[in-house]
DNA sequence: GCATGCATGTAAGGAGTTACATGATTCA
DNA sequence: TGAATCATGTAACTCCTTACATGCATGC
């Protein structure tokens, strides 16, 4: 069917309950924003074209004045979504602007890379802050898996934040040899 | 001021030596490509833009009657350069469907999770094989943290494999006990 | 002679973000 | 009354990828 990647974001949260563009974004907002984002400037126009394709349905439900669709999925976006979770995942993909700037410290004097460590570190343990905070949400819900998701992420940030501390450690060792030799 | 993510790409390649756009693109597709990637599309462009603004320079260098430019840093590059070393990074981002998968993986029954599971720890352990191969080059490199880097994309896939299967089996284990119950 | 690699570039299009516009409702 | 939240949507823009076009050099 080839949608896009928003698409099956949108077809997933529709799998557990209608709800509206508005919902879904702010959903996506406070859960898979970790490892998938969407805006508004994909969700609405991916609602309608999900609409023409005959895989979600729209219903007008309005609260008082204010005008509000919401959407269920059909039998049709049933399939789509079981198929897309049956088939491999493909897209792995990492931006990590502290892992680039490591990567050319050998340019940065042995004080930079020590702080591209520790921006890198506090940044993990920010995440890791952020995550720990929804975990209790996430594990009130009836879904299974929304926690389990949550807690990977956790468990990976605390990882990497570990990964900089013990390689900065190993760095300033290695200094202070370095620093003897030249002395 | 403001340069785009590729142009610092370029400007950390050519901090260790002059070289041509084709060359950036084949060390940017054997190392940073993990977690930062750059098209021609981007490159070539990017190029025309740094000299213009200053911060490096192209000189014809043909091989044979093969036309070629070789760009190096200018001292404006240089000062470029290290000022953004020295910032604090910024982007941190991730994009793993297979995670978006298990999010929503409620929706694909215990079976369709373990499939999504393995699936993501297969291609983990893909990329650990992966940059196994590069280790002993990117080691053997006169620069230090091309290496240390490479060790950190090792160990996080690696980290994130076994992650796969604690859960995979913590799932199958929890699995037996509903099947029990249910029977 | 042909495949592969070196080398430079552009055009088209997709994906995604930001900012803006609009307007109702709720609650302090 | 004003701020926050609910709700929908678009326009402009940036970023980036893919595909294509061109042509020389090297080695089998």
């Amino acid at each position: 069917m080839g949608l896009s990647s928003t698409g099956y974001v949108i077809l997933g949260f529709l799998g557990r309950r209608p709800m509206s563009g508005y919902e879904i974004k702010s959903l996506v907002d406070k859960s898979t924003r970790f490892f998938w984002t969407a805006s508004y400037g994909q969700i609405y126009p991916e609602l309608r074209r999900l609409a023409e394709a005959g895989l979600i349905e729209g219903e007008a439900r309005p609260q008082g004045g204010r005008r509000r669709t919401v959407y269920r999925l059909t039998a049709a976006g049933h399939r789509e979504l079981r198929d897309w979770l049956a088939d491999d995942p493909h897209v792995l993909e990492l931006r990590d602007e502290a892992l680039l700037k490591l990567f050319f410290a050998d340019s940065a004097g042995h004080q930079g890379a020590a702080e591209i460590l520790a921006a890198k570190r506090e940044r993990h343990l920010e995440e890791v802050e952020t995550l720990k905070a929804i975990e209790p949400k996430a594990r009130a819900l009836p879904a299974r898996f929304p926690h389990v998701v949550v807690r990977y992420g956790i468990e990976c940030h605390q990882w990497a934040a570990d990964w900089c501390e013990r390689v900065a450690s190993e760095l300033a060792g290695g200094e202070e040899e370095a620093e003897r030799r030249s002395a």
